[in-house]
DNA sequence: TTGTAGGCGTTATCAA
DNA sequence: TTGATAACGCCTACAA
């Protein structure tokens, strides 16, 4: 396994300096930096004859010094916590855009848990990255602390604030007390509740789901540990129906669960949803809009997330929280009355 | 919309330079670039020194001068054409965990087209991005040519050969004609195609499919037009069963337009899968292996794709192009024959 | 409006 | 093995 690349560096013919374009144009290589950073005065004539020197060497301005001189280097590092999850690609995708509208380069790391991320961190803070957008919650102080003495923003999303970070987050509390309403609205005597492992946004959703059943007269709901996929959605599936009380309505903590959760009833023992249980999952992806599941779902507004992601790194001064709301998305996996 | 981070520059106290660390230790800023450069000759005195001076101050080099000096970035740049299918996530996945073995970053683009790809590597190429690897197949003659020029190396997946480009593609001819196999053998008589768009991948697969049933004495089989989207699949088997003669064997462009055909038979037409209607995809997305799908496709094997790209970008010569099989994996939406 | 010159933090070369 | 010094290619005063 060989460390890097091998190639012969700039073995052809590399880019061509600010210097050359220069020479050719018979200018100064001042002259040249002028007529590529904007809002800079050159006159009409000069700036001509340096954009023809310039096309014909296809001239690029190298970044790099550039970065050297201003300390900025227009990167943003961006985390996810796996690909698995339609929600990070989603997110992936909504940032990638809101970024490039800056002119912003990303940087990705994918990462398992935030433990890595500190030796990533690291490692991204010698390309003098000027901020980090994490998909990925983040717990560990250690990591907040360690951009913060770089100098380097974070804003991270649905993640509880560690330091002086700055999150963006969709309002899970809320959204949950809503998921109550659905389930008990549509007549659910028997709640469960499956859960996932180690996550705020999961935390949050679980406390306004638990807070409004009470609320509301309900008793106290089942809770099975699912996890984030379809596989675990699955299994738990198995396993809770397998035993003595049998949920009639079930609130999951993702999409991939409550489809995972679906499959396992119909295919394991022969419900039928919403006949036998009603459904509701949470993020909208695009699978829970397809005509095997129809799931009636929460839809985080990505794209609001990503551009708050962004615009809290740009603009904000530090310590900021942001709160998106989410809206109920209402298909064939729970029986809606007529309201 | 401001341009671009407006936060102050190295604002609070940005990193040390290896001046400074020279300063603390008592030697030369060579000594310390030489700490901190692999395989430089250095007393272990005076190592130590340094790193105690380096770690009191929390140093980590900047790799921007290195950059400069070297004409080596370890950025690779990453293309994906949009991130809806699971197959180019997967692939992100995949060669995001090949490019970190290599302690090499990723430089994320998304594109639509290669059209933009044009601009956006110029763009890139200002970073001196090492090389390019593109999940979307790469048509235009333009973006090869470019990088070519600026000595920059691309390799590409599944994708036509421009230039001097490398490329690693799935044997998708060969699998093509697995898949007229599979249905033949299942004893489809009435068997058709679901097409892709503009994909050297799907024409290839296509070939394959083709040449395969003419072989085997089978007529040519019907083409719908369908794309690489659920909906576009669905949209594409609606049309089609509405017509006059309903095919009763389906080679699906891939795995999304597969399980939208699915959908389709089965909430439109109440066919049966695979009793009346089989059906063979293409990927091995995870949704394939769904209990509400089990979908019959061919496992595309991201990781040797990835680690072809990686590797014909680190060690290759120029000009080199790597086939990659893949397997077929029997599920329950084809009727398999004992063998 | 244009040119000159210094500096950003490394690596690379050459002496010591 | 170590230190001085010259690049690398740009930005930014400052001077003309």
């Amino acid at each position: 396994m060989s460390r890097a690349l091998s190639n012969p560096p700039g073995a052809a013919r590399a880019q061509p300096s600010s210097t050359e374009v220069a020479r050719l144009a018979g200018v100064s290589q001042s002259t040249v930096s002028r007529v590529f950073s904007a809002g800079a005065a050159v006159s009409p004539a000069v700036r001509d004859r340096v954009m023809k020197a310039a096309e014909a060497l296809n001239y690029r301005p190298n970044a790099l010094p550039a970065i050297l001189q201003t300390g900025r280097s227009g990167i943003i590092a961006v985390v996810v916590g796996g690909f698995y999850n339609p929600f990070f690609t989603e997110f992936l995708r909504c940032v990638t855009a809101a970024l490039r509208e800056r002119r912003l380069e990303i940087m990705l790391v994918d990462t398992a848990s935030d433990d890595n991320l500190n030796d990533i961190v690291g490692e991204l803070s010698r390309y003098r990255i000027d901020g980090v957008i994490s998909a990925m919650a983040i717990h560990s102080t250690r990591v907040a602390k360690k951009l913060e003495s770089a100098g380097i923003p974070i804003v991270a999303v649905n993640s509880k604030r560690v330091g002086g970070m700055r999150t963006v987050s969709t309002d899970n509390r809320a959204a949950g007390g809503a998921a109550a309403d659905v389930l008990v609205d549509a007549g659910c005597r028997d709640i469960a509740y499956f859960a996932g492992r180690d996550s705020q946004a999961q935390a949050e959703r679980e406390r306004g789901f638990l807070k409004r059943l009470s609320d509301r007269g309900m008793p106290e709901p089942q809770r099975a540990l699912a996890g984030f996929t379809y596989e675990e959605g699955y299994a738990a599936a198995v396993e809770c129906f397998s035993g003595r009380s049998r949920p009639d309505g079930i609130f999951c903590v993702n999409d991939l669960v409550a489809i995972g959760v679906m499959d396992a009833l119909r295919k394991e023992f022969g419900l039928d949803v919403p006949g036998d249980v009603q459904i509701v999952g949470f993020d909208d992806i695009p699978m829970a809009g397809w005509r095997g599941y129809e799931l009636t779902t929460f839809h985080q507004d990505m794209d609001a997330l990503a551009r708050g992601c962004v615009d809290l790194l740009a603009d904000a001064p530090a310590d900021t929280r942001t709160t998106v709301p989410c809206r109920l998305v209402v298909r064939e996996t729970t029986r809606n009355r007529a309201r």
